[in-house]
Order: structure tokens, then C-alpha cells, then sequence
RNA sequence: AGGGGCGUCGUCAAGCGGUAAGACACAGGUUUUUGGUGCCUGCAUGCGUAGGUUCGAAUCCUACCGCCCCUGCCA
């Protein structure tokens, strides 16, 4: 099979084979620990530890922790447990630009000293009308030419506190009238009267991105300096400093497309929206692209690591179906997770010809996938619990299930035929009655005679009550953040997105699983334990994901479709 | 006086002058003690449009068209 390599990894494999950077591959992942990591930041870590990976170098992380005022450890600590998790060791090379914040400031002086950069005086404000327009070239600042011992005496003082915030900055000299913004005399050092969460108030002027960022991949050695789309204008800058400058190595910059995905959103600032308005419970609601939502939803890291292998990575803007996730989801979970019954919405059968008081333990395998997952054994008696979607009276042809008259399989157990129902006074069907064929203990008849469907059930006297979680898209619009029709994304959320099953009842080896492992409600979903919520008493589970349901999708009842275009 | 990118199936995405991979989705069939899984089949005479070069063009050239990003002392 021929190993299809994307545009970076081409890029690479160009370089190594054209002898740059002696041979060596040193990517990193630089977030701003400003928020929690997303799916989309899972696609730029697989890249980049992927990358270092597939070409025996090394990934390093490095926090961009730059702008105190936005940064916390909070964020930092939930980064890199988020990263561990997804697969990924960084080992010894854990950064901080905020490490490097004495050589950055080094360099800041070198350019002054060059002639390269100045302190400028003007006001924000100002600074905005000399910059000019995207049709306009921009002016010349009146303190461009300023001595280079003015500028040092300046910078200097601006480090050692004795200007307010706002008052000053220091900016690179390049070119007022490029036609690329970024060039025209960009700030590169800001005052900021503001304690870091790593650095406290040893400093009060702060490097801006443009500066550190390419210095900072220079002086950790990066060969391959992958990032965003949005940073290609910035590329020039990203040159010029290293161009300017001394630096151990020359990284290149490489731009991809950031990932979006249909029936969410992904910007950092739309997410803390959700959060900070209790749209949901937090950064980790299982309905939330964060990858500790995903993981509280069940989502495993190589489900996850799967599903970024498969979308690809290339230059253009794309939408990827949220289904693609579902997918490598199910296939993961598939292979891995144990099977057990568990009653959602429960109708209780009794069956009128089993022995009152009996009960029966029953064999069950734990995973068709998986033999070696074992098998178990489960408790049946004469009052079960189905599925109240497993029932009706009046079923149509189709429907292979249980309804008056008709014989079908419990699950391990044996077949049922439904005689009659009880009703309440509102007509509701309380009880169903069956009897049991008892030559067809473990769910086969020695007749062959065959039935259309399969039950899951679970036995009343032995279940445990639990509250199970259902959770769907959270959008009910396929592109929420693109606000199309005018709502705002906030007013698109799916009112199906959370249901609250208070009443459900679990077979008994239930009780006994962690939520390290997801698990199969047979013929429902994938599902996981609920750490923060459970109690021994009252287990909470969440539906990862339902199962495939090719008769769901026929009789109608289907949630949000991406529209047709 | 503007600059930088990008257009290949419903959605992602290969393709690098030799006659449109693959995945998801979708539609059929088959197996099945999960209406699950697995297996099989179908799904771009077409590559934003129009010209041109060539024996041959999604790939090269030209001109159009469309979409995205850029005027933070954010990253």
C-alpha cells in the first residue's frame, strides 16, 4: 500500500531528504492557557506529536503564556492532563514562553540597538489611525526616529515600572505602507502592570505574539513551526525577527486548516460563552467539543486519535461531519466495550407460567467482539422489565417487537409470547403478560422455529435503579457559529441535547463497573459510569452514543440531519 | 494601495501531465440470540468557469468567478 503522506508531512520528508536542520524534526504544541483544550487543539496535537513521531524527532509542549491577563494555572494543569490523556508525553520538554522572557527581552534590546525597533509614545487610539486601512498605507509615527539611546533609556525605564500601562510600547520598525499589516511597525513589548501566574510582578512589560512566538520556537530549536491558517500574513513578521536576529536555528512556520465540526462550536470564545451563561454545566459537559467533555462522554483518546487521522489536514476551510466522530467512536467502543441489559424506560412483563419466586441465572457473553472478554451470568425471574419502546398494542407491520400475540426472544433467557395487558385508567399499558416457552432456556428453540427480535431486559426483584444521562448534538443547526438566519449560535441549542432518565433499571453486574471503561447497554448505546455524579446508591451512566438504528431511522423518529444544500 | 490563502462526490480527502484512491454519509443485499457488528454491491465521462498548450490536462498557461483571513497594546 502506498503511504499517503498530507502537504506537511510531504514538506518534512522534502527537507530531510534535501539535508535541512542536520537531519532533525523538533515540532511543539504551544496553547495559551487561557481555556480548556478542544477537539480542534486534539487535531494540532496529533499533528504535532504525530509529526515528531513518524520522523524520529521530538514534540515539545510550550504554554504561550504571554498575556497575564488571560492566563491562569487552572488552565495549565487542565492541558496537560487533557494532553496526557489523549496519548501524549512530552517528557522533559515542558515549556513556558514566559522561560524565556530575560532572552526575549535580550533580543528586544538587540533590535533597538539595531535600529530595528523604537519606543513609541502615541496612544492606542493613534496608534489604530497611523496604522492606516486595509486600502490605505499607514504613517510614519512620530517618535520612528527617535536615537537609539533614547529608545534604550525608555525601554529600560518601561521595564523598570515607571510608566503606566497604555502609555508606551515598543515597536519593530519595518514599513508603514505594506500592503500586509502585520509589517507596518507592529508592537512587539506592551506595559502591563499585571502579576503572572508564573513570573508574579517580576515583570511589567510583556512581550506581544508576533515577537515571542518565533523566538521562543528558536530558541527550543523548532524545525517545523505548525500553526493556523489565520497566521499566514504573519508569516513575514514571524521571518523578519529571525532574520534580525541571532538565533540557533531558522524554524519554518507551516500553516493548516483549524478543524470545525458540524453541530458545534469550537472557538474559545463561544465555549466560555456556554459556560459563563450555564448554557451548560461546564467545560467538561459531556455535550461540549472540550476534550474533557468528550471524555466525561465516553469518548476514548484512540477513538479520538482515529478520528484526526481520518480528517486529514490540508489548507482549505472544511466542515467535518460530526458523524465522522460518531463513527470512530462506535468503532473503538465496538471492539472494546463489555455488553450488559439495562432497562432506560421500564414496562414491567410478568411471565404467567414461570414459577413464582424463582430465580434463574443465565449466561451471557460479555462481548461478541471479544471472547476473551468472558462471560457472565444474569438473573431472571418472573417479573422483568422491557423497554417501553419494545412494546405496543397496535404495532405496525414492521415493527418486530413485542405486541399481543407475537413470540420473541429475551435476550440469554427464553422466548415469551405476549397474552394480554393491564391498563390504568388513562389507557396506559402498566403490564404486560406473557408465558415463557421453557425448552428455549438460553434463548434458542430446539424446533428451530425462529422469531423476528431479540429483548433486553432485566429481572425487578435484582436490578439497581440508576439515572441515566442522554445526550445528543448540542446544536440543533448543523453550523451554529455561522448564524446565518441571525440567531445567535447561544439561542441553537438542541432542546433534545440532554434527557434525564430518572427511572432506569441495570442488571446487577452494573453496579460493579468504573468509568474507565465504557460500557454497551445492548441494543441502546455506548455508555459511561458518571465519577463526579454517582453515588453508591444511585449510579449515574451517560450515553456516549447510541448505536447504529436502521429502524429508528425508518420509522421516522430522527433527530437533527445536516440540511440539503 | 491593498495583502495573504483556498476551490476535486452530500461531508472530509488523495491526486504532483498517462486517462478521478480512500473514509464518512446515503441506498440496496447478506449474516446475525443486539433492527448492533461483519461481509457484498452501488454512489464524480467529472475536478469553480471559459479559453489555450499537449498525442494526452484535475495536474501546465491565461482570463474570469466564488469563498476564507488580515486594520488588538489578543493568541
Amino acid at each position: 500500500m502506498i503511504e499517503r503522506l498530507n502537504f506537511i508531512q510531504q514538506r518534512i520528508a522534502d527537507d530531510l531528504t534535501a539535508g535541512r536542520n542536520c537531519g532533525l524534526v523538533h515540532t511543539r504544541f504551544p496553547p495559551e492557557p487561557n481555556g480548556y483544550l478542544h477537539i480542534g487543539h486534539a487535531k494540532s496535537i496529533c499533528l504535532n506529536f504525530g509529526l515528531a513521531r513518524k520522523f524520529s524527532g521530538v514534540c515539545n509542549l510550550r504554554f504561550d503564556d504571554t498575556n497575564p491577563s488571560k492566563e491562569e494555572v487552572e488552565y495549565v494543569d487542565s492541558i496537560k492532563e487533557d494532553v496526557k490523556w489523549l496519548g501524549f508525553d512530552w517528557g522533559e520538554n515542558e515549556f513556558f514562553a514566559s522561560d524565556y522572557f530575560s532572552r526575549l527581552y535580550d533580543y528586544a534590546i538587540q533590535l533597538i540597538e539595531a535600529g530595528k525597533a523604537y519606543v513609541c509614545d502615541l496612544t492606542p487610539v493613534e496608534i489604530r489611525e497611523y496604522r492606516g486601512s486595509l486600502q490605505e498605507p499607514g504613517r510614519n509615527s512620530p517618535y520612528r526616529e527617535r536615537s537609539v539611546a533614547e529608545n534604550l533609556d525608555l525601554f529600560t525605564r518601561m521595564r523598570s515600572g515607571e510608566f503606566a500601562d497604555g502609555s508606551r510600547v515598543l515597536r519593530a520598525k519595518i514599513d508603514m505602507a505594506s500592503g500586509n499589516i502585520n509589517l507596518r511597525d507592529p508592537v512587539i513589548y506592551r506595559i502591563a502592570h499585571v502579576k503572572h501566574h508564573r513570573t508574579g510582578d517580576k515583570w511589567c512589560i510583556y512581550p506581544m505574539y508576533d515577537f515571542a512566538h518565533g523566538l521562543s520556537d528558536a530558541i527550543e530549536g523548532i524545525t517545523h513551526s505548525i500553526c493556523t491558517l489565520e497566521f499566514q500574513d504573519h508569516r513575514p513578521l514571524y521571518d523578519w525577527f529571525i532574520e534580525q536576529l541571532e538565533t540557533p536555528v531558522k524554524p519554518q512556520q507551516i500553516e493548516f486548516a483549524r478543524l470545525n465540526l458540524s453541530f458545534t462550536v469550537m472557538s474559545k470564545r463561544k465555549l466560555m460563552q456556554l459556560v459563563d451563561e450555564n448554557l451548560v454545566s461546564g467545560w467538561n459537559d459531556p455535550r461540549l467539543p472540550t476534550l474533557s467533555g468528550l471524555r466525561r462522554r465516553g469518548y476514548t483518546p484512540a477513538a479520538i486519535r482515529n478520528f484526526c487521522e481520518r480528517i486529514g489536514v490540508a489548507k482549505r476551510n472544511s466542515m467535518v461531519d460530526v458523524a465522522l466522530l460518531e463513527h470512530a467512536i462506535r468503532e473503538d467502543l465496538n471492539q472494546r466495550a463489555a455488553r450488559y441489559m439495562a432497562v432506560l424506560r421500564p414496562l414491567k412483563v410478568v411471565i404467567e407460567n414461570y414459577p413464582e419466586g424463582r430465580i434463574e441465572e443465565l449466561e451471557a457473553v460479555n462481548n461478541p467482539e471479544d471472547e476473551s472478554m468472558g462471560r457472565r451470568r444474569v438473573p431472571f425471574a418472573r417479573e422483568l422489565y422491557v423497554e417501553q419502546d419494545d412494546f405496543m398494542e397496535d404495532a405496525p407491520k414492521k415493527f418486530f417487537r413485542l405486541t399481543p400475540g407475537r413470540e420473541v426472544r429475551l435476550r440469554y433467557a427464553y422466548y415469551i409470547r405476549c397474552q394480554r395487558v393491564e391498563k390504568d385508567e388513562q389507557g396506559v399499558v402498566t403490564t404486560v403478560y406473557c408465558t415463557y416457552d421453557p425448552a428455549t432456556r438460553g434463548g434458542s428453540s430446539p424446533d428451530g422455529r425462529k422469531v423476528k427480535s431479540t429483548l433486553h431486559w432485566v429481572a425487578v426483584k435484582t436490578a439497581i435503579p440508576a439515572e441515566v444521562r442522554l445526550y445528543d448534538r448540542l446544536f440543533s443547526d448543523p453550523e451554529p457559529a455561522a448564524e446565518k438566519d441571525g440567531e445567535p449560535f447561544s439561542k441553537k441549542i438542541n432542546p433534545d441535547s440532554l434527557n434525564v432518565l430518572e427511572n432506569c433499571q441495570l442488571e446487577p453486574a452494573l453496579a460493579s463497573v468504573s468509568a474507565k471503561q465504557a460500557v454497551q447497554f445492548e441494543r441502546l448505546g455506548y455508555f459511561i459510569l458518571d465519577e463526579q455524579d454517582s453515588r453508591r446508591d444511585k449510579p449515574v451512566f451517560n450515553r456516549t452514543v447510541t448505536l447504529r438504528d436502521n429502524w429508528a431511522k425508518k420509522s421516522g423518529a430522527r433527530r437533527a440531519q445536516p440540511e440539503k444544500k
